[in-house]
DNA sequence: GGTGGGATTAGCT
DNA sequence: GCTAATCCCACCA
């Protein structure tokens, strides 16, 4: 069980969002195994494409918890990439319940592991993620591990949920797996 | 099985 | 004022 790092997400943010494919997160004592990822860079669809006091932590920051609030109920969890200066994020989309199950259904009301964390919204309700988790560092209460766990295949496909810039394949889940978000497995 | 609308607020225009 | 990197439930078939 390795412990990942600052440096790695001190690189091109769709590397780091294939790479995050697999490994664990793990929040204030659950875990789950990311199943599903998107990159955001500064291209339309993406919060950076304007600098804002929201987006300033893409431009300034990598290895650090971005958490936004969004559609005035859910949250949204991001590590952010790249070095500073160059925007970049990756948006945890769904994983796979490993620690702490019992706890995290609880929180969702749901009884279906599958239910627990295959979506944004899901999966910070699950692992307990807010406002107050925006701007930590990766490694302190927001933490992740490599297990050595090998990633079958992966897919790949547009983002889910934005209007502009639909052309860039930045969605990568893991192929078959019943604990990514319902839209295409 | 699939679809349509409501919840609820920060941030931008 | 409007829309959003969402989710859930009611309703129809």
């Amino acid at each position: 069980m390795k412990q990942i790092g600052l440096d790695f997400f001190r690189r091109d943010t769709v590397t780091v969002a294939r790479e995050l494919l697999g490994k664990v997160l793990v929040v204030d004592g659950c875990a789950v195994r990311i199943m599903e990822t998107e990159a955001y860079t500064a291209d339309k669809a993406s919060h950076a494409f304007t600098l804002t006091q929201r987006s300033e932590i893409m431009y300034e920051t990598y290895g650090h918890v971005y958490v936004y609030f969004i559609y005035g109920m859910y949250f949204c969890v991001n590590f952010t990439t790249e070095q500073e200066g160059s925007p970049g994020a990756v948006l945890i989309r769904a994983g796979e319940p490993l620690q702490g199950v019992a706890k995290m259904k609880e929180r969702r009301g749901v009884t279906r592991r599958e239910d627990v964390c295959s979506g944004p919204g899901k999966l910070c309700q699950a692992l307990g993620i807010e406002r107050r988790h925006n701007g930590l560092e990766v490694g302190n209460e927001v933490m992740l591990f490599d297990d050595g766990y090998v990633v079958g295949k992966m897919g790949r496909s547009r983002r889910i949920g934005i209007r502009d810039a639909k052309h860039l394949l930045w969605r990568f889940f893991v192929k078959g797996s019943e604990f990514v978000s319902g839209e295409k497995k």
